[in-house]
DNA sequence: TTTATATAGGACAAAAAGAATCTTAATTGT
DNA sequence: ACAATTAAGATTCTTTTTGTCCTATATAAA
């Protein structure tokens, strides 16, 4: 159970946005690429994402680039996450019920209802003013960094 | 973010231990795969993994089968789960800190940390027993069922 | 109006992860 | 010894994720 890259991606770009940019400027792709070691072209599919979400407006041409919409006091993690990731729900049986008979009954769908409506209070609960006080984020080394052991990690749902 | 499949399976695999085999007896394979509508092989797989967790005993042979070695109300959903998937961490930068350089001081990597242990505190509170109480569930349609308007899942994590 | 600069948007490719199957070997009860 | 049953690894298939490429379109400025 883990982010997608395109994800955490999506926080990059936004945290780039709020801190260089507010919702008066428009920042330029590359630029954004650059802060958070983001592809560009990848990039730029995630702006679509985030440009339908509502969530910044983009701007072609000569100086364009993207601009952020909503006040980094009024946008959420969980906002910007589920614009690219569509909907958390942790487990099939959350948000297919069909795929288990029994699922409306079932002990084991309560707890992860439970665990998914949690989840995403928590991630509601926090805005990007309340990241930006802790600026250092988001600036990646140039390389992508081995596992402590070499081991690959496991483990994300 | 989702529990995988193998996750699942491992779930509805203690479910059909617990019901049907406590601690004592042994419960084949085949029984189990048609409990919950587990590939058998595939389910092997799983049962070596529960097995090197600690969590079923595996006999082989004539009458082999599995047993279940923890007692129900002693097993977490979150044991389970990790056994199959490895530590639950949501986010790269949770279990592998320099893939972002900043990660000790950055606002989004704590939101993340509390998010997943949140998240395996929920999950460690259950335990199959209580599950148990709710035995209806696990049994499954014997073909996937579509999705209601035929989109296909995102969302997970 | 032309040109340079940006992004859009779809197609495509590569890589990684997940799900499932198959085969040979080993174990156990009768 | 034989039949039943799982082990363990190799392999295959599928899906998802990540990333790239190409052509089209929009904008600012000379």
């Amino acid at each position: 159970m883990r982010l997608t890259r395109a994800g955490e991606y999506a926080v990059r770009c936004v945290m780039c946005l709020a801190k260089y940019g507010s919702t008066e400027t428009v920042v330029s792709r590359q630029v954004i690429a650059d802060y958070g070691n983001i592809p560009t072209h990848f990039l730029a599919k995630i702006a679509q994402q985030l440009s339908r979400a509502g969530i910044i407006e983009i701007r072609q041409g000569s100086k364009g680039g993207y601009r952020l919409l909503v006040p980094p006091e009024k946008l959420t993690l969980l906002a910007v996450i589920e614009a690219i990731i569509g909907e958390i729900f942790l487990n099939d049986c959350v948000i297919r019920p069909a795929s288990c008979k029994a699922s409306s009954s079932c002990a084991v769908n309560k707890v992860w209802l439970q665990a998914r409506d949690q989840l995403r209070q928590t991630l509601a609960q926090v805005n990007f003013a309340d990241l930006l006080v802790d600026d250092a984020c988001c600036i990646l080394q140039p390389t992508i960094a081995p596992l402590p052991e070499g081991e690959s990690p496991k483990g994300a749902f």
